[in-house]
DNA sequence: GTATGTTTCAAACACTTGTTTGGAGCGGTA
DNA sequence: TACCGCTCCAAACAAGTGTTTGAAACATAC
């Protein structure tokens, strides 16, 4: 129990402070500082700061993709048309799930996210490729099914926009929050944004591309 | 002449492993000895690491800016209304006009426009809101004459989707290339990625939102 | 009690970082 | 020739990095 303690300071800390820097940003130093253990601790319980690292994704990324794999393999056992809203709907909705230990892990892990992409860190993307391969890969499959009317690589760069789009956002949805409520007087909760964001993505991923504008013209709307 | 030489030398070195690496994780030792030139001579030409940050930006964003301003005034000069297409393809034909020092500088100047925004990097975002702010709010408010169907919520948000979707897929164009290419056998020229984000941006700019669904049902579609 | 395995801790390690220093080399001017 | 301003360069600087060490403290078992 007083291992795991020291282990779950760590991970409090190091985590808070990898959303705020990043992560080649922030050091061991500070993490061990702000958790109030000693600085050999982070070698001793986790073997080097890489690993402590992708120890911090693995304890709220696990929850994560245990909800989406069953929600996804859900809509898969009922083997009906998943539609792209519902599909991007389960995802989101799998993220406001996860189980939160405390108010500010939604923004946090939304901002580790966009972190994973941006900052990477080789070895982070690996781990989580190799560790998630799964679900990816079935979110792809429904994805697919999804938008029939899209060509392979088409979709392959709208599905990039999306992640791009998504990522970006949340991982600066906190500066970005505080822009709005400074300039506009407004705030926007995380899931606020999050339900901002399907509407934009479901309608850009089905958007018309520029060779279908000249064939159709009423496949424009996203239902 | 000397002089510009060894600048020279060191912008071009250092902005493209900036692009590669990021910039905390790109030394001086490895700019300059890329640029074959002593440790000191960033120090002594460019004041800090920070100011040649500010430098290498300078140097490509200057003409961009400049090309754009020009264009966004022209037609604000016809004071006709600007659909937002036109308005995105003024931005995108702003950045592929810009003299290319290289077959790399397109690559380079969208990675590292997504690097700006995904690392900052404070004192970055700080020296381009002060530098180019004119441009952004004579954007800003084409692109608000052109949505007017948004509230400024929503408009502020799927701004920051656009961006992200944008910086996102540019600070990575190189490498999802090549995974594309390696999966489907498809080349993709970076003109053909933002040729393929226009109309996904496009689209998911003017989605309905939540709410518009519920009172109009015809307003989803993008034109 | 002693022995055992685990966890903590201060200190040091080897290394990299951005920046500064003081002298050298250069071309031009008086 | 002497002086000047500019540029270069090897070397050092102070501070910070992740990691390792070896002894201390602790808990648990015998």
């Amino acid at each position: 129990m007083s291992q795991s303690d020291t282990v779950d300071r760590i991970l409090d800390a190091a985590e808070q402070l990898f959303a705020e820097r990043g992560f080649s940003e922030t050091s061991l130093r500070q993490i061990t500082s702000k958790a109030k253990v000693n600085l050999a601790a982070v070698n001793y319980h986790f073997g080097s700061k890489n690993a402590l690292i992708q120890a911090v994704f693995a304890r709220f990324i696990n929850p994560f993709t245990r909800i989406l794999r069953d929600r996804l393999q859900g809509v898969v056992a009922e083997s009906r048309k998943v539609e792209l809203e519902e599909l991007l709907q389960i995802v989101t909705s799998s993220v406001i799930d996860i189980p939160a230990r405390n108010s500010k892990s939604l923004s946090i892990f939304m901002r580790l996210l966009g972190l994973a992409y941006t900052q990477s860190q080789g070895h982070l993307r690996k781990y989580l490729e190799q560790q998630y391969s799964t679900e990816f890969r079935l979110f792809m499959r429904l994805l697919k099914d999804a938008t029939p009317e899209l060509n392979a690589v088409e979709r392959f760069w709208r599905i990039q926009f999306m992640l791009g789009a998504t990522a970006f956002t949340m991982s600066s949805s906190e500066a970005l929050g505080s822009i709005l409520e400074k300039e506009l007087g407004v705030k926007t909760p995380v899931i606020g944004i999050v339900n901002q964001l399907v509407p934009f993505l479901a309608a850009g991923i089905n958007a018309p591309s520029d060779e279908s504008r000249h064939t159709s013209t009423e496949a424009a709307s996203a239902g």
